[in-house]
DNA sequence: GGTAAGCCTGTACTCCGGTACCGGATGCAA
DNA sequence: TTGCATCCGGTACCGGAGTACAGGCTTACC
């Protein structure tokens, strides 16, 4: 983890193809706060010091376990600094119960389709099928039908 | 199912509050061809057949049911005329691999969590912990990291 | 007839994670 | 020095499903 402020910098582009992202994608985490504002060049041209590809990767890899960019960002200060934000443990926890939650909705949603399917509706508004399941594919509505007073 | 034009019709603030929706609503989803254009009063006003009510509580159940906007269009559409394109129970089995594939990845992403939780992950960018899952935390990165030469 | 609620059209904005395009400046190698 | 690749900032756009607002007109009730 060198600080060289003369280290072998690189160009953006070279930043990009190395963690493997859009050129656009860095000027886009730097405005987000996900990176930091690199050093420029004389003519203003970026420097990355080579830690931004880990950077990268890494905040690709936290990405891919559900988080936000704004949680990433979070992430990533609360890394840096003590921890003045609940820590990673705590939010990862937090994540595992919304993929549950998350996962629990598909699953009712997946048994309504299968119901759909084995009863044979054959269609949305006019299904023919006995025992039809599509009004009751409710998955809790929430409905209560009683809003319809004239004030 | 009556049809009669001199029936008695609803405003679209009725409509709106016995199916449960905004206003606004009404008007986007006449716009992208779930509703059909209603009659209009003297003055503009639109004046919807009761029915109306009962087709926007079959939209949301389709929607619950995973299915996108254009989609339940194109179901209402295959149950109105003949069959010109796949049917119900073709497009509900469809969507269960759908939903059978979102779940595989969202467990996939929580034992990826579980492993961080379990491995007593502390940072993203500077993890202590031994043998740190992170930067395994990849569930298919597809990156062939060999795209540096310079051209 | 007056007044308030409701409705009209059109446009713009929200969230999320980027991507695309533009005209002009810069960097680097031959 | 020339030529080309790259980079700059700024802005606009993508999809998906709506929501909000502005300015004006209609309808309904008293």
């Amino acid at each position: 983890m060198r600080q060289d402020p003369d280290g072998p910098h690189l160009r953006s582009g070279q930043v990009a193809r190395r963690a493997g992202v859009n050129p656009q994608t860095l000027r886009y985490y730097e405005r987000r706060g996900l990176i930091a504002e690199p050093a420029r060049s004389p003519g203003g041209h970026r420097a990355y010091p080579p830690e931004t590809v880990t950077l990268l990767t890494v905040i690709k890899a936290a990405q891919r376990l559900g988080f936000t960019l704004d949680e990433v960002a979070e992430l990533i200060d609360t890394g840096r600094r003590g921890h003045p934000t609940p820590d990673l443990r705590a939010r990862a926890q937090a994540k595992i119960a919304e993929v549950d939650a998350r996962i629990a909705d598909l699953t009712t949603i997946r048994t309504a389709l299968t119901q759909v399917v084995t009863a044979g509706c054959d269609s949305l508004t006019n299904c023919t099928c006995p025992d039809c399941p599509l009004p009751y594919a409710g998955l809790a509505t929430g409905r209560t039908p009683a809003e319809d007073r004239p004030s």
